[in-house]
DNA sequence: CAAAAACTAGACCAATTGGTCAGGTTTTTG
DNA sequence: CAAAAACCTGACCAATTGGTCTAGTTTTTG
């Protein structure tokens, strides 16, 4: 049976799924939702075009599971942090997974922007939900950071956004990046700017840099 | 005559090209190039679709017409920035602008974010040149800052890459910002993310905010 | 004021494309 | 090993949509 929850067996079954997976985010992130040809998913993934929509009911269908399987990226040793953690340590470990996502996978990233873009159409409320309560409840360890002082005090909304930003851009404007720098960022590059990055957020609200991230 | 040279009558083509300009505008950033149904520009506009095609010769006629404008949006008061200029002002200033863009303008921002997104297939070379040479003198600048001790050591790609990253956030993002604050943001609320991320960001390259920006 | 230019607009079309269908083959299973 | 399930695939279709054509109306201009 071929029902789409979650299972890793190496039946042909799963291995064309993951082929097409695979292919179909290259082409929405180059091409956007409806600027992708399910022909050309099929072409990559090296499968006739039926194949696509018998594996996934609808050109929707797959659009819809792959962006199930980008959000799961979004999950980070963050969630986590504690009142008692150190905020030095745990944002610089937050900023290095964040712009480690962006290195290895610039297209998830790029096809959640164009989602969120677009005014999240296709995001469930469930996800949202999810997501607001995830939010609500990191600002309340921000807050109590603050309270306790170990931050200084500082929106926690603006700073998150910050992190965001700062990092996805890496990802969702790779094509400026590479044409200004004159060359596509390689893994030292993105050693420098996560360094930067973790020097500038953390600093900029009156934090010590670990030594691990100098 | 119509060739669409820059020209600011009130004659009724003036009028009209503007009316499908600004409906363009809303349709590209929601829907995104492909998304986009002439139809709807039309209805947007309350003009008859034939006359989009009227007065932009095609689909793509237009989205390069707006385009361009968006583009003429970039220019900003960093661009003359000189040496003996001091970089707390200019930087703080630099990142009110840009601020300022995403609140008024965040369907500029989110059509130049999906062309970047999608690999810039649109944008000329002449522009991608002209952008080179901009970004060369800005680093230039930041770099004789650095000189001077003007400016603690900072890259500054990275700089400027945070700067863009952290503004046009607020536009391009705004749905899930909305989401996770429960509302939109208002004027007030762009003022204070404005101060933040000149604190951040200043703060972070070991600068003092200016009073003005506090 | 007449002719040219600019503008309006309904009818229509060709091409694209997501998706269906029917009839296969291969693999799994009892 | 037979039957059922899973998988493959070419032929085909209906709907969408950017764009054209033709024919008219309004505005500008010499």
């Amino acid at each position: 049976m071929s029902d789409s929850l979650s299972k890793k067996d190496d039946s042909i079954g799963a291995i064309n799924r993951a082929k097409i997976l695979v292919a179909a985010e290259k082409e929405f992130a180059i091409h956007g939702f409806k600027g992708t040809r399910v022909q050309r998913i099929a072409d990559r993934a090296e499968l006739p075009k039926t194949n696509i929509l018998y594996y996934f009911k609808s050109k929707d269908g797959l659009y819809l599971a792959l962006l199930q399987e980008i959000l799961s990226l979004w999950n980070s040793s963050f969630d986590n942090a504690k009142a008692q953690d150190d905020p030095s340590e745990v944002l610089a470990r937050y900023i290095a997974d964040k712009m480690e996502i962006s290195r290895c996978r610039p297209d998830a990233s790029k096809i959640f922007a164009l989602e969120i873009i677009n005014g999240a159409p296709n995001l469930s409320s469930f996800f949202k939900d999810q997501h607001s309560t995830w939010m609500n409840s990191r600002v309340a360890v921000l807050r109590q950071w603050i309270e306790l002082g170990k931050l200084p005090d500082i929106d926690p909304y603006y700073l998150l956004f910050n992190i965001w930003a700062g990092s996805q851009h890496y990802a969702d404007f790779s094509a400026q990046i590479t044409e200004l720098k004159g060359h596509a960022m390689d893994q030292t590059e993105f050693a420098n700017a996560t360094k930067s990055l973790i020097k500038l957020v953390l600093q900029g609200c009156g934090l010590i840099v670990p030594p691990l991230y100098k």
